[in-house]
RNA sequence: GAGUCUGUAGCUCAGCCGGAUAGAGCAACGGCCUUCUAAGCCGUGGGUCGGGGGUUCGAAUCCCUUCAGGCUCGCCA
């Protein structure tokens, strides 16, 4: 459908052109002033100078031309110009209803695909293997998720990689402090058994089916004490790095220690990540790159676009308009090994090969900017990416404590993901109880429920690029402008719908019997009604913005735009069902009238949380 | 030092490709439940949009300058 300001600023545009003006005066915006109008032009004013006119002049012409045409429309339902050179429009009651009507018969609400089923590469997550997922990967989780169901939403064909860590030195510590501890494993005795009997008898199965001797929690406890170890014993630090080459290089014995972690750390990565409703379409990471990096490196060189410096291969990425001369891409560093660049650059080439998607969305802190400057521009530089091919990096802002820095635990350390949210869970869960009569199960899943999305609305509310602040104690105590309000919102018409549709059934038992599915929500069919209250009409006029924000939302990247929207659009609905009693209304018609509006409120506050990446519950 | 981002009510944030009286929420205060979920609704108070200059009919928004803070600035990821 097209989009309600775009159907009026046809007809302003129209009008422009019928006084003689250029019609790109016609542009409409929704009202700053709902006191006077619902729509305004501002074009009057901005066309005085270029006609040597008094903007009220040519406002009046045009409101009149407007009138003249919309005397063959329904639109408006008035217009005016007003001083210095406002033309205020007020939408007819009729038309407002009839695009409502227009919403509620399409499969997205009114939404436009306007992906055209373009692919895009969305890398979000970041996660480490074998470290726990902490606040820092909160962020990151949320809003990637948020942007990749938008553009599904879109008709884009979104495809999501979490893109692990998993090539470091972190894997080299891991397997020395794994030998340390457990030396009796096999994978440390390989080389025994092989000159025992000459062959590779301990050979490690290429299956991942063989259980990990290690858990998850031994894991998490191991990568922090070798990395301890490792700044202050140098020749454990040593053996890391031997190990990790050894790694690199494809030894049999590591590379099964490899498998197992990735096995272990990947079970529990999917189940944190399945906690925050995240999901990936891709596990891909950093060493599915490897296998490109001598090709590139090879060919980065032998073109001459790489060269060395300071002993380190590098690649010129600076451009005479850069404010300031940045410094080159490393590609190799002056031991040999690749590092993170290298890495990104050969997950392009994979990325290219497999999906030659026409965009590539990067989500990370804001502090790895320079990072993907360089690796975009050596991808473009090089021509591995199309010049055509749009690459965003998305910088998120820190989340940060009450004090303004970086969040902390109360101790003072890195919170983990899961007890943050186990945190806000029972905080929620508290809530529940000392409020509502509810049982103990159906209190602890609608608190995980609530919770997650206190914690998502939380996040993406605000603008991505900003540092935040993260405050549990505000975000579940649930007031105002919170995710629970909007769920809160959607609860209360799920409830009254369903008592409508008891009473709808009860009375029409017989004729459901005699026309089947028909009898239930037999309101469905209807059409919408012209708005009957100022409260109403708010409503109706906030839902038509529906298909704008969730195109502007991803087109600016805006998940918060998503946010404000929804919580206006609750906002309405609240004035709405306070000043109206739809249930107690005796007239049926206009009953059934209320029913399909706020069944509309329902449907699109569902699907805008379902973009958020959150849902609500049957009752809370 | 250079680059870059941020600065809006006591607190947390919108608004920023120029438009009418700068908006919400929290906190404070006052109303509204024998009526569809009061996690709600209605109202009151609260602002030199960091400071200064400029462009414009018109600036929180654009430009310059200044102050304060964050982040980044070649071999970590």
């Amino acid at each position: 459908m097209k989009k309600i300001l775009d159907l009026i600023a046809e007809q302003m545009r129209a009008a422009f052109e019928d006084c003689g003006y250029a019609a790109d005066y016609g542009k409409v915006t929704l009202s700053n002033r709902p006191d006077l109008c619902e729509y305004q032009c501002n074009g009057a004013m901005a066309a005085a100078k270029a006609y040597h006119k008094k903007p009220i002049d040519i406002a009046n012409d045009v409101a009149a031309a407007l009138k003249n045409r919309a005397a063959g429309n329904t639109m408006a339902a008035s217009v005016e110009a007003v001083m210095p050179g406002f033309i205020n429009l007020k939408l007819s009651g009729e038309y407002l209803a009839a695009y409502l009507d227009g919403m509620r018969s399409e499969d997205k609400l009114g939404v436009e695909e306007c992906g055209g089923g373009a692919t895009v590469i969305v890398d979000y997550g970041g996660a480490n293997v074998a470290k726990p997922l902490h606040v820092g990967h909160l962020r990151t989780a949320i809003i990637g998720e948020c942007i990749k169901r938008m553009g599904n939403y879109l008709g884009y064909r979104m495809v999501g990689d979490v893109h692990l860590g998993d090539w470091g030195l972190q894997m080299g510590l891991i397997i020395e402090e794994l030998r340390d501890r457990k030396p009796e494993l096999p994978y440390f005795h390989y080389e025994d058994k092989r000159s025992a009997d000459g062959t590779c008898a301990e050979d490690f199965p290429e299956d991942d089916s063989e259980e990990a001797p290690f858990t998850i929690s031994e894991l998490e406890e191991i990568y922090p004490a070798a990395s301890a170890k490792a700044k202050e014993d140098e020749s454990f630090k040593a053996r890391a790095q031997e190990a990790t080459f050894r790694l690199q290089n494809g030894y049999p014995p590591y590379r099964a220690i490899w498998r197992h972690i990735m096995n272990v750390s990947l079970a529990d990565l999917k189940k944190n990540y399945g906690s925050l409703n995240v999901t990936f379409d891709l596990w891909k990471g950093e060493s599915d790159a490897q296998p490109y990096i001598p090709g590139l490196i090879e060919d980065l060189t032998k073109r001459g676009l790489a060269y060395e410096s300071e002993g380190a291969l590098v690649v010129d990425i600076a451009r005479p308009d850069d404010p300031k001369e940045l410094p080159p891409c490393i590609i190799r560093k002056s031991d040999g090994a690749a590092l993170y660049a290298t890495s990104d650059l050969g997950t392009i080439l994979e990325r290219e090969r497999d999906y030659a998607p026409s965009e590539y969305i990067y989500i990370t802190d804001k502090r790895q900017e320079l990072h993907f400057i360089q690796v975009f521009r050596v991808a473009k530089k090089a021509g591995y990416v199309k010049p055509e091919t749009k690459m965003t990096h998305m910088m998120c802002g820190t989340m940060n404590g009450k004090d303004g820095k970086p969040f902390k635990t109360r101790a003072g350390g890195v919170m983990r993901l899961e007890n943050l949210i186990r945190e806000i869970d029972e905080a929620v869960y508290d809530r529940i109880m000392e409020n509502r009569t509810m049982d103990e199960e159906e209190a602890g899943e609608a608190s995980r429920i609530i919770g997650l999305a206190a914690l998502k609305y939380g996040d993406l509310s605000n603008q991505v690029s900003k540092d935040y602040v993260f405050d549990v104690d505000r975000f579940t105590s649930f007031e105002g402008n919170t995710g629970p309000y909007i769920l809160y919102t959607i609860v209360r018409i799920k409830s009254i719908l369903s008592k409508y549709e008891q009473s709808v059934a009860g009375a029409s038992l017989a004729m459901k019997y005699e026309q089947g599915q028909a009898a239930c929500g037999s309101e469905a069919g209807g059409k919408m009604r012209p708005a009957q209250s100022a409260e109403e009409k708010a409503l109706m006029l906030k839902l038509s913005a529906y298909n704008d924000v969730v195109e502007t939302a991803f087109a600016e990247k805006a998940p918060h735009r998503l946010c404000q929207f929804i919580y206006e659009l609750s906002d309405a609905f609240g004035s709405f069902y306070n000043t109206t009693m739809i249930l107690k209304e005796e007239d049926e018609e206009k009953k059934a009238g209320y029913i399909r509006l706020i069944r509309l409120v329902k449907d699109v506050l569902e699907s805008c949380i379902d973009l958020l990446g959150f849902e609500a519950p049957e009752r809370m």
